[in-house]
DNA sequence: GTAATAGTGTCTGTGAGACATTATGGC
DNA sequence: GCCATAATGTCTCACAGACACTATTAC
């Protein structure tokens, strides 16, 4: 660890004490000098996952601007000079919803930064992974709006092209965390309204998991993992048999974790 | 999903279909206009840990320069114009350790934004973690060094005064990333030269974990878990009895994880 | 010899997977 | 009546935790 200008200018050794006065100074003016900084635009993109109709889907919306115009892109935007990365992101993806509040969940997912990635310039995007429950008010106003929901199983055949930008590696990686994250935490519960019934929550990892669980061993699990859910003493009818309803619990992990098939698969290969 | 500016402008309803282009020529000539982008200064920083003495450390800079002038910092840098965040973390690397490659594992932690962050200006870092073997010429050159690791524990009680910037934060997001990923992930073996033994891999957990695990029921797991590690055939004799020594597998996932200590506390709850 | 460590074996409890069984209500 | 679904129970196997025991080497 000796070959950094940090550390150069620091070390103690007579040998580079001379230039250590000079070299610290000049290091200390060039970080006033807007000049010598890379500049670069940093945005926020959004990959908003929701269950609609029992399939995991995601919120697009179509460029009206080049480059990409006319494509599907993830909702998103540049960062503001006095926003946090967090306030950005929920920013964005209430002026895209058009809501008022965001109930879900979101988390940063991670930051993409390949230079050529937007062809205007150099653009740095921190990706984030909202979940959410299926709106009531899909479409307001026209039917063909610039922004809905799609299935990612759709995107996969009916998108012969690609999203915009790297975005469709941006929602590879959404997805994967999604489902990684079902495993270990309680955040199947941000994709359904409350009350919800077991099989709600058993639906929303066969959709994002995109596999069938066993009824009663997925039963036993959520029950037997201390305040996942909390029953609330009411039963629904709207189904052929009445189901108990529940509410969210406090617990945020799980252990062990919900085992996904796939898991399985490995675990005996 | 209706407030967004990109959503207006593209909507197909008559009544804002008279504003549609001139909007959206605003907004393509926008997007080309450099003035109209807030400029942000993107930097990497890195949290290269690695197990010195038995102990989790991590590798910090004294910063010569304003602001925190003295204070133990993580490594980083500005990213370059045209340089990948990857890169740039890996450049970053090399130069504070003044190795020649890096041979150890390194990912994206998360990225920070918050406005405040930086006293000079609006700075985004994305944060990287970088797990390494011991190295063994640690300080070159003069024995007070600009850079040296810190054990984890004595940050906390030798160090009143935090690190520079919000690296405190950074470097706790850290560290409680590589403890779940030792769970998971065969990562344990990035800490350790090869050929090594069961034990240098249980002590590895150990000083992550700050636990002490049963060695028969860490071998059986480690053993039983296909291709985590593969013998060698060699044995070492440095300690009080022989142990055979293993080379790397090719796993990347552990299935079942290899559970924390801390977790179990947590199901028990 | 003692002490420390590596390697191995054994017992037990927990929990997941693979079912089966019963109850309820829509058709 | 039939059938889909909810709720519950049962059996078995895998695996983690808690040990015990032996072998080898440094001192």
């Amino acid at each position: 660890m000796a070959a950094s200008r940090r550390n150069r200018s620091a070390a103690t050794s007579s040998a580079v004490a001379v230039d250590r006065t000079t070299e610290a100074e000049r290091d200390f003016l060039a970080r006033y000098d807007p000049a010598a900084f890379p500049s670069v635009a940093v945005t926020v993109d959004i990959v908003l996952l929701t269950i609609r109709h029992g399939r995991l889907s995601v919120l697009l919306v179509q460029r009206d601007a080049h480059p990409f115009r006319g494509a599907w892109a993830l909702p998103g935007g540049f960062v503001q000079p006095k926003e946090d990365l967090d306030e950005a992101a929920r920013r964005e993806l209430l002026e895209e919803t058009g809501l008022q509040t965001f109930s879900g969940h979101l988390e940063q997912l991670r930051t993409y930064g390949t230079p050529a990635r937007d062809p205007r310039m150099r653009v740095v995007s921190v990706a984030y992974l909202g979940l959410i429950a299926d709106l009531p008010a899909p479409e307001p106003g026209s039917d063909v709006s610039a922004a809905r929901f799609w299935a990612i199983e759709d995107l996969a055949e009916v998108e012969a092209t690609s999203l915009a930008f790297d975005h469709d590696r941006i929602l590879e990686d959404a997805v994967e965390r999604a489902r990684a994250k079902l495993e270990y935490t309680t955040l199947a519960i941000s994709f359904v309204e409350e009350p919800f019934t077991i099989s709600d929550l058993r639906r929303v990892y066969e959709a994002v998991w995109g596999v069938e669980l066993d009824r009663g061993n997925f039963r036993r699990k959520v029950l037997s993992t201390p305040d996942f859910v909390v029953p609330t003493g009411r039963t629904t009818h709207t189904g052929r048999a009445p189901a108990d309803l529940y509410a969210r619990g406090s617990t945020q992990l799980l252990h062990p974790a919900m085992l996904r098939v796939s898991d399985r698969d490995l675990q005996r290969q």
